[in-house]
DNA sequence: CGGGGAAATATGAACGTTCAAATTACGCCA
DNA sequence: TGGCGTAATTTGAACGTTCATATTTCCCCG
């Protein structure tokens, strides 16, 4: 099924066929509806191919998928299905590419572009000396990041969660539940996501007014995380509260908690970060990234910059949405 | 760069550029090496839009991704990072697309390949009842599906995990390991994949001639999980063990025998399916899915199908490997 | 009712590649 | 050395679309 199939069947050129697609208000009202019907009829729809050779452009954003410690990543999918969800409002659609050990990062980046197969590509998992926002910057490939951009102030091309604002609104919940004692399970000074969720559980603890207020730190490993979250258990004693990095620490906490016969609720409060599955899972208030919206938000960035737009001003930042189960309701012994 | 640069550069025409990357047989060695130079200084690499509509394939492999549910589901994101990488040895791309309560699924797959964007599809979760299969074998469009195909014994294209197998030897790694009373934890009776699963386990543990086999079902849901682990806990006892029809479950059972104040692996063995993130973060002992493997035979299948070969034979079931934590060692506490 | 101008529609060309067919180069033997 | 057959290479055409330009149609007014 061809535009001149389509054609030949409304009897007029395929010109105004595709007119009739791309440019309705070229086309006259009686001709417009003669050749939608025969769209319809037809049940035609553009070859992908032939319209990214004539334009140039593929209509596709590229993705890379680390498959590297991809189990333990609990945000990388639901950003990707977000990212597909969203892809339909802007007429694109995502094209994945792995990397790993046996082919570096970089690789997938120059085969999808040189081969047109992608003209844009969004970016995760950003860190300090990240290699990728320079390099695409520099051949003025079109990117944006979900994660803030390091190294480089003028970058402005990123969407981020904003992890300190998280942190504090779990200090307030947990404040208002009546949890008095709230310590911080984070990862090691330095993580610049880390010490900014830090930074906000450390200021709200401060503006409240909280003393008791004891951390600790661990790698984002659940062993790690429950030999940690002893020492902070004792601190914060029965009816304290932990406020933790990530989901995964804890369901670190979690289990120490449990090992020692505490009901998680009405004896420690626990609020975790992500809004992963896992948390979901096991009834964690945890901090929910607005994947949704930040999926949206880089599409149209990198839509915008397809066009021609200059990049956005400054980078921006997405308010976590504390959704609340089990683990902060001291009236509730949950499902432990 | 296109195939005309690299063809002036070199001195001969685009035909002989375009065989030295296709048919390097009908080029002559001098003139091979001397293209290939050009090739290799200039960086070209062939337009895939061009080549897409030249050829009348996409060389792209369609992937439904749910946005339901897409939290819970601890294979999906895991098989989509193999296919991608399994993708480079095919010479081809993966392009996802959502579907949900906004856009039923057929949507997508008709979407995408009346666009001429992929020209097969990896289908996932399937299901008794569900469209897709013969949807896409009336219209000639190759596909491979991981899980068993259902209502169609003709359709054998198709890759799965041997979940009887699979539990079988979790029942006999746990023989090994000398817990006694081994009981299950699965879904409700007519789940094809769970009673699959559940027979392995059962068969097994006849042929073990093991009496104690306390069994409980439930949701795939950890708050169920916790609560049906209960009375199987109270059968099995320290010291007995529990098969899990997915580390979910398994979880839950986890969380039941920490509240008990029972240590995995030396009161409680315990064994989950699927070889999820989860599974790896908690310790536990699981049968992990040969996920590349499949990934790897799936794109073979559709490819195979696409270069006009026949269906194969029958489905592949695949072999899942015990990996083995601290949930299933009776000589440490692990780390609860 | 004819002419002028704008709106609507149609035509030629091009995007970069590969297939099919035509042309050229090469090696071999008489 | 000339001719012949095959291998190597080149040329024309086509994949389906959209841009730029050319042509036609329509409407309005003199």
């Amino acid at each position: 099924m061809t535009i001149n199939e389509v054609a030949a069947h409304a009897d007029v050129s395929r010109q105004t066929v595709s007119n009739t697609l791309n440019h309705p208000d070229r086309v006259r009202p009686a001709t417009l509806q003669r050749v939608r019907e025969s769209i319809d009829l037809l049940g035609y729809r553009p070859s992908a191919p032939s319209q990214q050779l004539r334009r140039q452009r593929s209509g596709a954003v590229g993705f890379e998928l680390n498959a590297l410690g991809s189990a333990l990543n609990e945000v990388a999918h639901p950003f990707l299905v977000a990212l597909s969800v969203a892809t339909a409002q802007y007429g694109c659609h995502l094209v994945p590419f792995a990397s790993g050990d046996a082919r570096p990062a970089l690789d997938g980046y120059i085969d999808t572009v040189q081969r047109h197969l992608v003209d844009a590509f969004v970016i995760v998992d950003t860190h300090p000396m990240d290699p990728r926002p320079a390099w695409l910057s520099q051949r003025a490939i079109p990117w944006v990041a979900f994660g803030r951009v390091w190294d480089d102030e003028t970058l402005t091309n990123w969407a981020d969660v904003d992890g300190r604002a998280g942190t504090a609104a779990a200090v307030d919940h947990l404040v208002e539940r009546g949890y008095e004692r709230i310590g911080y399970l984070g990862w090691p000074v330095g993580s610049a996501v880390g010490d900014d969720r830090r930074d906000g559980w450390a200021t709200a603890t401060a503006r409240r007014g909280i003393d008791a207020t004891p951390e600790a730190v661990c790698e984002q490993d659940i062993a790690e995380a429950t030999a940690a979250a002893g020492p902070l258990l004792d601190c914060v004693g029965r009816g304290g509260a932990v406020v933790c990095a990530s989901d995964l620490l804890a369901v670190g906490v979690l289990h120490a908690a449990l090992a020692r016969g505490w009901h998680i609720g009405p004896d420690l409060g626990l609020v975790g970060f992500d809004g992963s599955g896992t948390a979901q899972m096991c009834g964690i208030t945890t901090l929910v990234q607005p994947l949704e919206r930040i999926a949206d938000h880089c599409l149209k960035v990198v839509h915008d910059l397809l066009d021609g737009a200059p990049a956005p001003a400054s980078g921006s930042l997405f308010q976590p949405q504390l959704f609340t189960r089990t683990s902060t309701d001291r009236t509730k012994k949950g499902f432990s």
